[in-house]
DNA sequence: CTGAAAGCGCTTACAG
DNA sequence: CTGAAAGCGCTTACAG
């Protein structure tokens, strides 16, 4: 079957408007040189033929290129979150590729911030469009998003955001909505008025860090429902296993705990210490969707998990490039992602 | 920026191998009429450079058209399940109308099985290259599909699948296992020993019937954990309010419910007879992000809410039947959606 | 301010 | 079995 041919297209705008496709081309783009009248008189036609442009062919015929720059965290041993956002900015690329789009990566370490700034200027030096990066680090983060902006690069956040400061779009989490609901399920594995305890793993935790974001949203929920259970807050700023289990093991010795919330994807040493102890008493609440955590979710030891679709983050966030600069797009300043819960019965079809 | 403009393409594998970019083509599509020898020599060089084609130059060059048949069940008053699918399709749609597809919508009532049959019949009367159904009501689906068959018309099926059948692909739930989680989530509800309702609220419920297949995952639960809860089923087939009404009534009227599980999205039908007589003390699991299920999961009458990702079914199930035609591409046979658990606490942030 | 012409990377008749 | 040419719907110099 064949396209039906009829009248369409700019060669039709130009034939109504008695002008060369060259014109129409102008005011389609909104470009100078045009007189005011056939300007006028070429976007009546438009209008009325509701015309839409070929992406196809435009993009074809431009052979413009767009370069986007990626800034996240590297995948380290300890957790391989990133790797997920890698995985969806790849494929959305793979899907664009023939638009003419250019991607370039880079990764700091989540362990020293320095390497943040050092992959930053990197980004600065060469020559973008675009940048998506997970702003870890606040005051670094800020420093090398104004610096974006003074060149005019658009910057689209994932993973978590920064406040007072609108990039092109933040896509991720609502952390306080997040820690909220985790909040929120605790009430389905201990009864009112019990011992709980928030834990976070991180050895870079300033004030404002996203982590904190979720502990607080936690608290709320037990504030606003008026509970009479006790909330703590623990954090260890070393992350391999021994640092945290000591830690961990130090508190426990003169506490009870019988709920456990750990506010990242580190959950999986939290349940490895529990494993090998034999604690099987305390109820444990984390996040992400990692071999790891749902090993323990299988085996019981982890209740839930709470993912935010981090292959989802990484797949719009290139997306989101692409549909401001290519299809010239309005975007969405803010797409927030789903809480997921997942459960030893559900985590098998889960997409992250 | 500019594309750069190196070496590739169909004009420098012509270049390479001394023929005309005619023959090239002859042999990127394996058309017949091109001597083995050149054949082979080309093939190497597509080989060697690892050749991939232009799809949108391929789509504008061809215009060829692709017509697909939608084939689901009307949105009812009761129900506004069927808005979601088709919000996927439309999506779908305008982000593939330029490759030259076309679609066409026929709608059947749910509650009345020779509408499906009437549309199906006006399906293969015209020409479609593709059709996207909701196979609801089994035997005649599975009619429609052999003459699809015969008529070498490939068919995706969404919502629901058909046992011993293959079409080009199925997406939507696994619906024992999405009835299996609804059983475990009752553990969190009400303690074992307890009495429990399975509700179906369905005018057309045959052998086989989808609901029937989550009855049958949500009873494996609980035999599977040796629960010593009692689980009984109850199926109505008038699904107005009046009827469930009075038949939950009787039902409740002689037995104990601790805790009620609606099989499909007529769940809120439930929450309002619960409402409106204030019965509290039973906890009630259900289907569907939908406007009137959500207002009583927010009032807390709905306990959780089961969902299976609506709008993407009908956004993959086009995409998919696109990816066959246009794109060529291997087609999973299966696809299957997540089970996502909403709660009062994370449904704002759901996306359907 | 405007237009004629070439070209993007392919496909499709048509001619040999 | 093979190739030259026109065309898909647009954009981009270039010339006036």
């Amino acid at each position: 079957m064949q396209k039906n041919n009829e009248l369409s297209g700019v060669k039709e705008i130009a034939r109504r408007a008695n002008v060369s496709i060259a014109t129409v081309d102008r005011v389609i783009h909104n470009r100078t040189g045009v007189s005011a009248k056939t300007k006028e008189k070429i976007e009546a036609i438009i209008k009325e033929m509701d015309y839409k442009p070929n992406l196809l062919a435009r993009s074809l015929a431009s052979r413009k290129v767009f370069r986007f720059a990626v800034l996240i965290p590297r995948e380290s041993a300890e957790t391989e979150y990133w790797k997920a956002p890698l995985e969806g900015i790849n494929r959305a690329w793979t899907e664009i590729r023939m638009y003419g789009i250019e991607v370039v990566f880079f990764h700091y370490e989540l362990n020293d911030r320095q390497t943040f700034n050092n992959e930053a200027n990197k980004i600065l030096k060469d020559s973008f469009h675009g940048i998506l990066l997970a702003p870890s680090f606040i005051s670094e983060a800020l420093e090398f998003f104004y610096k974006c902006e003074a060149k005019k690069i658009k910057c689209v956040f994932i993973n978590s955001d920064i406040s007072n400061v609108s990039p092109l779009s933040y896509i991720g989490p609502d952390l306080f909505q997040s820690g909220k609901l985790a909040g929120n399920l605790s009430k389905y594995l201990i009864p009112d008025g019990g011992n709980i305890l928030i834990f976070n793993v991180s050895r870079e935790l300033g004030a404002e860090h996203h982590l904190l974001k979720k502990a607080t949203g936690f608290k709320s929920y037990f504030e606003e429902n008026k509970s009479s259970s006790t909330v703590n807050m623990l954090t260890v700023h070393r992350t391999d296993y021994d640092s945290v289990m000591a830690e961990l093991a130090a508190y426990l010795k003169d506490n009870t705990v019988d709920l456990l919330f750990v506010t990242n994807s580190r959950v999986s040493t939290v349940a490895k210490y529990f494993e090998a102890n034999n604690i099987t008493n305390i109820k444990l609440i984390g996040y992400d969707y990692l071999t790891r955590n749902i090993e323990y979710l299988e085996k019981g030891i982890i209740d839930f998990l709470i993912c935010q679709k981090p292959i989802e983050q990484g797949y719009k966030g290139l997306l989101t490039l692409y549909d401001y600069f290519v299809e010239s797009e309005k975007i969405d300043k803010v797409q927030l992602m789903p809480i997921d819960i997942l459960t030893k019965e559900n985590y098998k079809y889960y997409k992250n």
